[in-house]
DNA sequence: ATCGAATTTATTGTCGACAATCAATAAATG
DNA sequence: CATTTATTGATTGTCGACAATAAATTCGAT
């Protein structure tokens, strides 16, 4: 993941909670803590060196950002995927992101836009080379959301999207994969986008985020269904 | 505030950070911990009687709610009410109790709507009693918006709107109050809303929510600049 | 007298141990 | 034999003390 893509509530980890907080997130989006499984606090604490009272204030955080559950008095569960959850999690994120990608629109200074828009050439060139890896799309993918995120300039928005909503669609999208044919189709609906932006037509780049997120939870669906959940 | 206002998130308060946090979240709100105000962890810990631990907790799950702003190794101030906050919160509160709408026009059951038209029911006539009293309105608006974002049957949304801004959202409403004019106006646009629901026009419904909040910004608005913010 | 650096002070972050609560097993009774 | 009730076990919630970091103050130098 590049550096692009810290939103500016991503602290550098100054403190023990913070290396935890990041190291779990990864370790639960990436499968590694597998989805549905109970957490201990004695043994995660065992295998992190820490005491519980940071691990805690880390779980807090994860239960946050939708990555665990908890109940008062009876433990944590890692997040199960499920299609009702994808559903619902993408309902908001077309919202929320058809909001930013106005809100980038209007308050965007040019410098951004040209970022944006020689981050897509950057992406276009490694894609050609990369036909159809998945990798560097995704990051590619999620660092052309953040950069339109932050553009909206509004605290909140950028507060859910990229502390809170974000991991979990990482999560998904890692552990469900993304495949071929729609990888270079986001490519084109990424440029209309920019174009949109670029105008300043928040209205069109509104619509045209909304169609793309749905496209892409379309695509995550497909593979819910043929992995028979 | 009635029972129904609370939200399936909302536990009843069994530990000792469940109760800091009702505490501290209603003298936040009510403007008794200033606005702006630093916060002292053991000056709190001692005011209230507890250890730090279940006090940090508390603190955690306050800046969630973006009732505080925590910097690491620094300390926890109360946010301060400002023009521009509340413009960004309500653009976010336009966008997901719209969306609550269109979403509650198509998945409430006609109990609940019958429920929340009874409700409506009751409010005209307490209302017709306490002409303009302010209070018994917000309450019940707040009891009216719950229902319907519950209505939704969108657990991340049910948590963003109900956990996690509709704190803010009443602490600008307490502490910059809401006049005459606009709370019998508010009645009008509620029962259009319940009609547009209970029609199962969910597009109408969206807009009408969206209007109807958007009103209430400009309400507060107003009020923040005859105080010279 | 003013600016800068070192020291002091206070606050936050972390630790290990204890207490309270809940889940599971085993015993007892109809 | 089934159901209920104690008992055990483990996990979570809470506490008080210590260590690390940041702010405040004092002291010294120019």
């Amino acid at each position: 993941m590049t550096e692009t893509l810290q939103s500016p509530l991503w602290r550098s980890p100054v403190t023990s909670s913070d290396r935890l907080l990041l190291e779990m997130q990864r370790a639960i989006v990436e499968g590694e803590i597998a989805a549905g499984s109970k957490i201990s606090e004695p043994e995660l604490a065992r295998k992190f060196d820490v005491s519980r009272a940071p691990l805690r204030e880390a779980m807090a955080r994860l239960e946050r950002c939708h990555l665990i559950e908890r109940i008062p008095n009876a433990g944590a569960r890692v997040v199960t995927l499920s299609a009702d959850g994808l559903k619902a999690l993408y309902q908001i994120r077309e919202e929320l992101e058809g909001l930013a990608c106005r809100l980038a629109a209007e308050n965007m200074d040019e410098h951004e836009v040209n970022q944006l828009q020689e981050l897509l050439d950057q992406h276009l060139a490694s894609q050609r080379v990369r036909e159809g890896e998945s990798y560097y799309q995704e990051a590619g993918d999620l660092d052309f959301h953040y950069r339109i995120i932050l553009g909206s300039k509004n605290p909140y928005l950028i507060n859910m999207l990229c502390d809170e909503l974000y991991f979990l669609v990482r999560m998904y999208r890692v552990q469900l994969g993304m495949n071929g044919p729609r990888v270079s189709r986001a490519f084109d609906e990424h440029k209309a986008i920019i174009n949109a932006i670029a105008s300043r037509d928040g209205e069109l780049a509104d619509l045209l985020m909304r169609r793309h997120i749905a496209a892409s939870r379309g695509n995550i669906e497909l593979k819910l269904q043929q992995l028979g959940k």
